[in-house]
DNA sequence: TGTACATCAGTGAACGCGCGTTCACTGATGTAC
DNA sequence: TGTACATCAGTGAACGCGCGTTCACTGATGTAC
């Protein structure tokens, strides 16, 4: 519990949470780090005692994002285990479930235009995240005989951009862009049709 | 030629492709109406004889773009014509190739958060872009039975999404997120995939 | 346990800035006769 | 063709605002003895 009183006692997380409720309500155009102060219950200044400034701020959003994000994908990985189809199955599961839970932190992720190689602790989680869906794609490509294997990379980039695609397009109540599906379906049902087009699953499974 | 001097001549397009420009440089959040202004060699104040203000102005940028965009489409989707497979195919190639050589129009539409349903205009300029790649997605799943065959909105919401995904993760300069492959390569495999999962394509093509 | 002092994490006032927007204005252009 | 006048499309100054950031400060907390 945080300490009550002139110390905030846990103001540096406090700010984090206020900026990506911040970021979830107002996209990252919206936010500002005197607004973030302000719902942490703080003057704009107080945030210099824990950030280098509002870039640094939006950036910590991030790390701390991508690492809940490759935790997620690492655990729905190993829930479907040992078989590979099942695993890969999950992380792409795992993806839209992250979006549509942790608004904030994606749209600070992939919207806010910091770059993932701002600092290396950053670019270290963002990895952790893309080797888990990396491994699960080699693993699965196993069952493809060698001659006609995509390589694990490309495999996995067409599943993080039809994932990304989903949740830009139709798992975002994006104002006037109604889903046709639920976004749930239409992600599943893509990833489905992509793996049977690489000989993983039954034509009519 | 635009007349030189006190009056423009064509101030209200000035305006526009400046602020696609500077939309191209800066992201949506650099976007600034007085800066634009600036551009087409205005004051600030001029932009509001053309324009209801800054809002109204990115969104004839979109209007513009889901305009050129859905030319494209269309162009390409003719281009395939008789074959549903090509037509397919090249309106696929033709999303890639707008959103490279139009990258202002491409973000004005798709992430500056302006409505689709903002004017009844825009609204429609976007529904004939997205009725473009239905109607090609429809005739091709004319050769899948029907009992397994999938809607067609969903079928290119699926490619949609794909084509999408690419553009924001591996066809942009992202800044920090190198592309593994050319995202031309990446998105035309992954259709190619996609459509052998349809049992659209041979498995061996 | 009590006191003196150092450290820490906030305050609050101030800054310069660029923003979007408004307004009365004026110079350029188009039109009538 | 020339003149008078209406319309139009800009100017430029001003506004209020919220922003990110800085600074000297001060009240709260922790520590030594």
């Amino acid at each position: 519990m945080p300490k009550r009183g002139y110390h905030h006692g846990n103001l540096r997380q406090a700010l984090i949470d206020a900026a990506l409720e911040l970021i979830e309500q107002r996209g990252p155009t919206g936010f500002t780090l005197s607004e973030a102060a302000k719902r942490a219950g703080v003057t704009p200044a107080a945030v210099y005692r824990h950030f280098e400034g509002r870039e640094d701020l939006i950036a910590e959003a991030a790390h701390q994002g991508y690492g809940i994000f490759a935790d997620l994908m690492e655990f729905a990985y190993e829930s479907g285990q040992p078989s590979a189809l099942k695993a890969f199955e999950a992380t792409g599961r795992a993806y839209l479930a992250f979006a549509r839970k942790h608004p904030g932190h994606y749209i600070a992720m992939f919207e806010s235009g910091i770059s993932v190689n701002r600092t290396p602790e950053l670019a270290h989680a963002a990895n952790r995240a893309n080797a888990v869906l990396e491994r699960a794609a080699a693993d699965l490509s196993q069952h493809i005989p060698e001659d006609k294997r995509p390589p694990a990379s490309m495999f996995s980039a067409h599943i993080w951009a039809m994932s990304h695609g989903v949740v830009e397009l139709f798992a975002r109540n994006s104002p006037g862009r109604a889903s046709p599906f639920p976004a749930d379906d239409l992600l599943e049902s893509g990833i489905g049709i992509y793996l049977r087009g690489l000989g993983l699953v039954r034509p009519d499974e």
